[in-house]
Formats: C-alpha cells, structure tokens, sequence
RNA sequence: GGAGAGGUGGCCGAGUGGUUGAAGGCGCACGCCUGGAAAGCGUGUAUACGGUAUCCCCGUAUCGGGGGUUCGAAUCCCCCUCUCUCCGCCA
C-alpha cells in the first residue's frame, strides 16, 4: 500500500498518476486525508491525556512511598474522568486507524512513468521481438498433440481431481522436471539463492503480497486452518522479508523457488482457455529480489535479461510487452510481460511477468533496510519474474518442435532429459 | 490429541505492581590508546506514531498477540498463538 506521508506531500500527483490505471482516486485521496487529519488530532489529544495521567501515577507513586496515603487517595479520584476520556478517545484512534488501512488498502501502486495508458491488455506496448516465428511443417494446437501422444491427460487429471488439474505422463512428467532443473539451475548461476518455501501460507502472509483482502476468492483456502494455498511462490518468498530490517550490505536479497501454483481462476474461466493455456495448479519458477531503491529499475532490467536469455536458450520465439495502465497488476508499478509465440494456436502466450513493486508490497510488509548515510531504516523494494512458468512453455515446445509424430526437445534440456523426442507412448 | 515448562532489545539474560524502554553481558559503531592490530578504556547503539516538512528536542505507544484489573502492568487475571520436553499417533 501507499504511505500516507507520500500521499500528504504529493496528493495532485499522485491522483494524476493513477489516473493512467484508470482509478479515479480523488474521492478516496480526499477522504482518507480527511480521516488522517482526525486521527493525528485525536492521537495529539490523547497523548496530551495520557502524559497528564502517567503525571499523576507517578505522583501517587511518589505520595505512596513517602507514606502520605491520603493526599494518593485525593489524586487517586482525580484519574476517574482522565481514564473515560482516554478510553473513549483510544477506541476513536483504533477506529480512525482501521478506516484508514482500509482505504489505502483500496488504492493501487502509482504507475511508473514510463507506463503507457490503455484499457486492458490489447493496449500494452510491444517492446521488442526476438526468435523465428515462421510456422513449423505440421500446425497443430497442443492439446490435439498431447492427446495424440497421450502425455498429459486431462481426463485423468479430472477424474482425480476436476477440470485444470492435468495428469502429466512419461515423458511429458520428465520433461517438467527437466525445465524445472534447468529453471533452477539458471538462476542459481544467476546467483539467486533456491529456497523451498511452504505452499500454505497464512493471513499475514497473504496480506503482505496484496493477495489479501481483495484477491481470496482466487486463492484456495483451508478454512480450518486459516490457511491459503499458494498462487505463486512470490508469496511464501517476498514474506521471508517481512517484517525485517536489513542491513544495506544485505542488499540485493536474491532468492528463487519452484513450487506449484494454485489458482482458483474464478471468473476467468473463458471458452478461449483451452488444454494448457489456463491451469488451476501449475509448476512455476518464480525469482524475487529485495533491492534498495536506488537500484530497483537497474535489478528489473537484470531480470528483463535473465527470463530472455532462458526463452533464448530454449530457443522459443516472444515477444516483450509493457503493460499498459488497464493492464497493470494493482501492487505493481512497472510491468514486462513475456510472451511465447506458440505456432499451433498462432497466439503469444504469456509465460512470464516481471515487475517492480516499488515500496508497495514493503509498507504492506514492513520490509526495511538500515540507510548507510542516515542510519535510519527506510523502506526497500520488492521485485518479482516468473523465470519461468511451465505449462505455456510446454504448450510453445510442443506445438513449435513438432514434426507430425513426435515433439523435439530443446538441446539445452538433452542432458535434464536424457531423450531427445517424445513420441507417441506405446500401448500393448 | 494429552500433560508440563516457557516466549523480555541484533543475541544471551535479569527483572513478580511505582521515573524499567527496560540491569548486566555479548555483538556492532565511533573515539582514545598502538608503528599497526589485539587487549584495555570511554561513548553510543530498538521501532512506530504525533508535536513540525527536515535535523535536534519533546510527548505517546510497544517486553509473543489481544482483552481485563489498577491511579500505575514486563510483573496480576482471561483468551489466543508459538516454542521446548514427555506421552500418544504417524510419512
């Protein structure tokens, strides 16, 4: 969320600013400056208040040890009225401060400057192009392939479980740990440290990324327990941070995880979304760095490098979008999207996003680092990619390699695999 | 799941109703000392909100979290939570 100082200092701007999201935030800015404004004047009350009482209570205190019991009694009467107006007064500072986390909570990240207007995704700005996209020999959308070979079954995977929730088989299983290996092992000599988080996460948690309030009806929930199943390992991760002061020599945080994801996709569930397009649990490796300020567009552009050279190496064609304001995830400030030119569907899929949240997710985090010059902590940013998510990889891999029999694997995975094709499994 | 013991600053640890935001130690920072270092000595060393846009300074809050008792709570009471030990169950 936004820190209400920044919000004091730059109200025009930042109402301007948002304006490129669409969010018309003049009515919420003016309303919560409103309630700010209330809340520091009764907490300046109550302050006043409560050092009259801590006065008093050391009066008697005093009073007490020199054994002067009554003039204690006399003041003792004095704190009945001073406690019912603190009392009142503190319930009106909670309330205040309640109102106002709510409504912070409803305004979005400020766009970067750089972020174009637009309403949704057909306005996002094509950054760069890069890769072959001449059509292969045989045009065919994967989920005919992979029906055809039978290496991931959805039937199966719906019979388990229910609909987006695929059983992968053989080879197609191997091939996912083979991306997941290489994922990982790109990232580690991109020096991101592996960590392997848990896939529930609780409230706070939830809350720190933004997934909270709004977003728990995407989310799996184990109301038992009171926990979330994870939509992406920036959850789990980002909040290893929260919470934190760190040093500046700490910075850059650098971690990475593979774990599934789990999204419930409520609403999205288009007659578009076909095969592997759109999953309600998928395998993902996700990269999140903790930066200081200064450097937090400098770590995107690395990140920017780093998810292209692993479509690079798999010699997948994409293109770089920057999304447009409509587009915009509402805790990000800067957006990439990655997608992959998928030749049986003719269609760009996105398989990455990177963003920079600025100090959105930190304030929400309380995610801090000590400032070398002035010693005091100050608020980080948070970035997060996808390096990368699987499914739509597979879905380019097999529609772009296929001959008409069989699915060529990308030279770089040969060793993670230890096939080179996928051909139809046998069945006796 | 049952029983018991606990949770105090970056860490260890004292503190069971009265200037205790908190002794002492470790760590860290700076200074003195030194040819340089170590040791030693000295000083400093939480966060948030508010007064005020900043520095200083001042006020307030915070001893796992929330609530209560009291003029006054780290200390007493209640609820929750987490950790440890033993038992049970278990991959």
């Amino acid at each position: 969320m936004l820190n209400i100082n920044k919000i004091r200092k730059n109200t025009e701007e930042i109402i301007q600013r948002l304006k490129i999201r669409n969010f018309d935030g003049e009515n919420i800015i003016n309303e919560l400056l409103n309630i700010d404004k209330q809340r520091k004047q009764a907490q300046a009350e109550n302050d006043r208040l409560l050092a009259g009482q801590n006065q008093i209570s050391k009066t008697i205190g005093e009073l007490f040890k020199s054994g002067n019991k009554e003039e204690a009694n006399k003041a003792r009467e004095k704190t009945a009225e001073l406690k019912n107006k603190i009392q009142e007064n503190t319930h009106t500072i909670k309330d205040l401060e309640h109102k106002q986390t709510a409504l912070l909570s409803e305004i979005p990240n400020i766009p970067h400057k750089t972020v174009p207007p637009g309403k949704s995704d057909e306005d996002n700005e094509e950054i760069s192009r890069h890769g072959d996209i001449t059509p292969p020999q045989v045009i065919k959308p994967h989920w005919d392939i992979i029906r055809d070979l039978d290496i991931i079954d959805f039937d199966l995977g719906n019979k388990i479980t229910g609909a987006g929730f695929p059983v992968y088989k053989g080879k197609a299983a191997k091939l996912q740990r083979a991306l997941i290996s290489f994922f990982l092992d790109e990232g580690e000599k991109a020096e991101y440290q592996e960590v392997l988080p848990p896939l529930l996460v609780n409230e706070a948690s939830g809350f720190g990324t933004g997934q909270l309030p709004d977003k728990d009806g995407q989310m799996y929930q184990i109301k038992e327990d009171n926990y979330f199943l994870i939509p992406t390992a920036e959850v789990p991760v980002t909040n290893i941070f929260r919470n934190t002061i760190l040093k500046a020599n700490q910075l850059p945080e650098k971690r990475m995880a593979y774990t599934p994801c789990f999204r419930r996709e409520a609403g999205s569930w288009g007659s578009d979304v076909r095969g592997l397009n759109r999953l309600h649990q998928f395998d993902k490796v996700e990269i999140v760095r903790i930066e200081q300020p200064d450097f937090s567009y400098d770590a995107l552009e690395e990140m920017k490098t780093h998810v292209s050279k692993l479509l690079e190496k798999l010699n997948l064609p994409y293109r770089i979008m920057r999304l447009c304001g409509g587009d915009l995830g509402f805790t990000s400030a800067l957006t990439f999207d990655f997608e992959v030119y998928s030749a049986g569907q003719d269609k760009w899929l996105e398989v990455s996003s990177v963003s920079n949240f600025e100090d959105y997710q930190a304030n929400r985090l309380k995610l801090r680092y000590r400032d070398p010059e002035t010693n005091k902590p100050r608020t980080a940013h948070t970035l997060n990619g996808s390096a990368l998510a699987l499914p739509r990889i597979m879905a380019a891999i097999i529609e772009n390699n296929f001959t008409g029999d069989a699915i060529v694997i990308p030279q770089v995975l040969h060793h993670y695999t230890g096939f080179k094709t996928i051909d139809k499994i046998k069945t006796n």
